[in-house]
DNA sequence: AGCACGCCGACT
DNA sequence: GTCGGCGTGCTC
């Protein structure tokens, strides 16, 4: 090959750390436009659609390279600041290029399916078919649509209301050139806002500061459960919207719900588009290539959604910014609100993040300075913040794991009409099965964990990899018929709680009883505003509205007391906080119990007497002390296999490279260095069959971190250990096994 | 990750 | 005698 020929530098997706060089397709010269562009490639035996991330010049004593197949797009699909953020996203998560640009793209294109059409459509008569109206056939269905037509053109949505099969009637039209169709330019979809209410001079202010934003700007709206984020968000993406631009709007898994969708819809007057898991891969692929074209300004979405193209980008709101669900957790490991930040950044536009409790990460940047930090301090309207109470049960009778005082608490706001939600994190109907005669219980039998019973005590499950079985009819060690549930889950509450109060409904909200496209929202609406009991778990956090809940008991807190992994304390106090949000409003204050067996236990009493900021103070301060997130930064290489000892063996052969960065004795050079904890198994060492282990990496400073990452990371491809497991590096995880 | 190649066990 | 188990090697 000349060494002056221009060649295609392609990402693939791949778990190869590495580009993938090609002639450019027959008859087509490759040059630097191409970058961005999917082309179609063989790939040892297989074919693979890439994406061209670079075009350079071949080597003269290179090896021979194969051809490239074909372009797939006349224009690059990922071009400008999303090409570059996504180089970027893989360089920080150590991710192969290929992976990262694959993730970005809705699975249609990245199978190769053409970008789809996403203009609205209408229909109009041409002159000719203006002129030969008459002389159709009266009475034809082409008669008729053109009678339509020539009244005025109309859009295609109005076209499915007016008359059935109007397409075949179109097609004859337009095939004798009568009609044809013409394209909607998105100009014509101005918006047209509704006027919202009044903002308090708390949101005012807030609204203020982000028009005001000029350019990139990370500002952290702090407000309680109720303060009017939402208003604020609204506000501020009309304003957006008014000077042109794009919105992106990031919510968490639970919390893109149909209310939610048709408020912004009410408000803002324009088309607003929605990503989520329930739509289909045309829906998701019309939806990125509407936002690619300019023509979606408003696209609302959960975590994938961050990687919407915006080339007229405005601003960027992560709602519910603490929110765990922002993190992905297989492919590449990206947290959704980070990322998002940095999309802002190089986008030039402010990235408002909104949290009744926001994360430490994000508190701490505020506190820094490296955030502007909004508060919303008051409830609008003139709602009082729930009343909290701390029940001790210690030497209480409980049954199933209820109180007396909890149980009467609970009747008397169902006597009066209100409705009462009981919160335990723990679905299934207990979650173990004991025999009482030997001790054995009922374990999984592909995964290190106890099974829990379900249906009533019928049946065991694990929450870990799925198994199913029947509860035995007798102990398999010793032949007693004493095997007893033992412990508390949200089934076992239903059962007592059904049996209590059995004039009102008792509804059980979890993953078990609540599956499927807004089945929450479903369930929810059935139950209305009647007095009655909801039972739930996380799902119940956060989301719909329960305008009628004016007690919220929250009961199984104390295994998040002493939880191990260093934010276990955070998540606790996000979700009592969350939790006990949901309790009043207005008119009807709310009450919050928190039934616990360690009512002086520090996390609690600063919650409830100082609030989530007194607790953060303190967290954060034991997060300085003991070295941890946001004071130092993490990453984690997890390893798995069928093989018990494989994850161990890669593991330290991966340990190896990094030992020379290792901090050393004297105090600077241990700030200056890597901690290596491990190779360790995995709290849970077994999971589906797969024994699993983890070496965790950390260092005071970022780049000491990425740094060493950046040296050893596209080594560990090529270590022999490494074929004989699964294995992936996770940067700033969040969950530590 | 796929996918092919390759070398050892229980079946038409 | 073959189908198929998963080890191991490669992908511009």
């Amino acid at each position: 090959m000349p060494a002056d020929t221009p060649i295609l530098q392609v990402a693939l997706p791949v778990p190869l750390p590495r580009l993938f060089d090609y002639r450019a397709p027959a008859g087509v010269a490759a040059q630097p436009a191409h970058v961005g562009c999917r082309v179609r490639v063989p790939f040892g035996p297989r074919e693979l659609v890439g994406v061209v991330a670079g075009v350079a010049t071949a080597a003269a004593d290179g090896p021979e390279l194969r051809e490239a197949l074909a372009f797939l797009d006349d224009t690059p699909l990922l071009r400008g600041e999303l090409f570059e953020s996504l180089r970027w996203l893989a360089r920080y998560t150590h991710a192969p290029p290929g992976e990262a640009l694959a993730t970005a793209l809705p699975a249609a294109l990245r199978r190769g399916e053409p970008l789809p059409d996403t203009h609205a459509w209408a229909w109009r008569l041409t002159e000719a078919g203006a002129t030969a109206l008459p002389g159709l056939r009266s009475g034809s269905r082409p008669r008729r649509l053109a009678g339509l037509l020539h009244e005025a053109a109309r859009d295609e949505d109005a076209l499915d209301a007016a008359m059935d099969d109007w397409r075949t009637a179109a097609r004859s039209l337009a095939k004798r050139e009568l009609a044809e169709r013409i394209a909607i330019p998105a100009s014509q979809l101005a918006p047209t806002p509704q006027p919202g209410p009044q903002p308090n001079d708390e949101q005012a202010a807030a609204i203020e500061t982000v028009h005001a934003a000029d350019g990139f700007a990370a500002l952290l709206l702090d407000g309680v459960t109720g303060s009017g984020k939402t208003e604020v968000y609204l506000q501020a993406i009309a304003d957006c919207l008014a000077r042109g631009r794009q919105v992106l709007v990031l919510v968490p898994e639970i919390g893109l719900t149909p209310q939610l969708l048709s408020r912004f819809r009410a408000r803002l007057g324009v088309p607003v588009h929605a990503t989520h898991s329930g739509l289909n891969d045309g829906e998701r692929a019309r939806t990125w290539a509407a936002a690619l074209r300019g023509e979606a300004r408003v696209v609302v979405g959960t975590r994938s959604a961050v990687f919407t193209p915006l080339p007229e980008a405005g601003l960027i709101v992560v709602d519910e910014e603490h929110d765990a669900s922002y993190k992905q957790h297989d492919g590449i490991r990206y947290h959704a609100r980070d990322f998002a930040l940095v999309r802002g950044k190089a986008l030039d536009v402010p990235v408002l993040l909104g949290s009744a409790t926001p994360s430490l990460e994000s508190l701490h940047n505020a506190r820094a300075g490296r955030y502007a930090h909004l508060r919303l301090s008051r409830r609008a309207g003139e709602a009082k913040p729930p009343r909290v109470r701390v029940l001790d049960v210690r030497k209480r009778p409980l049954d199933a794991g209820l109180s007396a005082e909890l149980l009467d608490a609970a009747g008397k706001a169902l006597d009066a009409g209100g409705q009462v939600l009981v919160f335990k994190n723990r679905r299934g109907y207990a979650p173990v099965l004991l025999c009482h005669d030997c001790g054995w219980s009922a374990q999984c039998q592909r995964c290190d964990a106890p099974m829990t019973v379900h249906a009533g005590g019928r049946r065991l499950q694990c929450h870990h990899c799925g198994a199913r079985r029947p509860v035995p009819l007798a102990c398999p060690d010793c032949a007693s018929l004493a095997l007893q549930p033992q412990g508390i889950g949200t089934e076992r509450i239903e059962e007592l709680l059904a049996r209590r109060f059995d004039t009102v409904p008792v509804l059980r909200i979890d993953r078990g009883s609540t599956r499927g496209k807004d089945a929450l929202g479903k369930h929810l609406d059935a139950f209305g505003a009647q007095a009655g009991v909801l039972i739930g778990t996380q799902m119940l956090a956060k989301g719909h509205d329960l305008p009628n809940l004016t007690l919220v008991c929250v009961v199984g807190i104390d295994e998040g007391l002493f939880s191990a992994d260093f934010r276990a304390g955070e998540k606790l106090a996000q979700l009592l906080i969350q939790v006990a949000g949901r309790a009043g409003r207005a008119d009807k204050p709310g009450e919050v119990l928190l039934q616990t067996h360690h009512p002086e236990h520090p996390l609690l009493q600063t919650l409830v007497h100082g609030g989530y900021h007194a607790f953060a103070d303190g967290e954060l301060m034991q997060r300085e002390a003991a070295g941890f997130p946001p004071f130092a930064h993490l990453a984690l290489l997890r390893a798995e296999a069928k093989h018990v000892d494989a994850p161990m063996q890669f593991l330290r052969a991966a340990k190896e490279p990094l030992l020379p960065f290792a901090a050393t004795g004297s105090q600077e050079e241990a700030a200056a260095g890597l901690e290596l904890h491990g190779p360790l198994p995995a709290p849970m060492p077994r999971r589906a069959g797969m024994h699993r282990a983890q070496l965790l990496v950390s260092a005071a400073q970022r780049r000491t971190l990425h740094g060493a990452l950046d040296a050893v990371v596209p080594a560990l491809h090529a270590l022999p250990e490494a074929r004989k497991v699964r294995w992936s590096l996770d940067v700033d995880p969040v969950d530590l096994y």
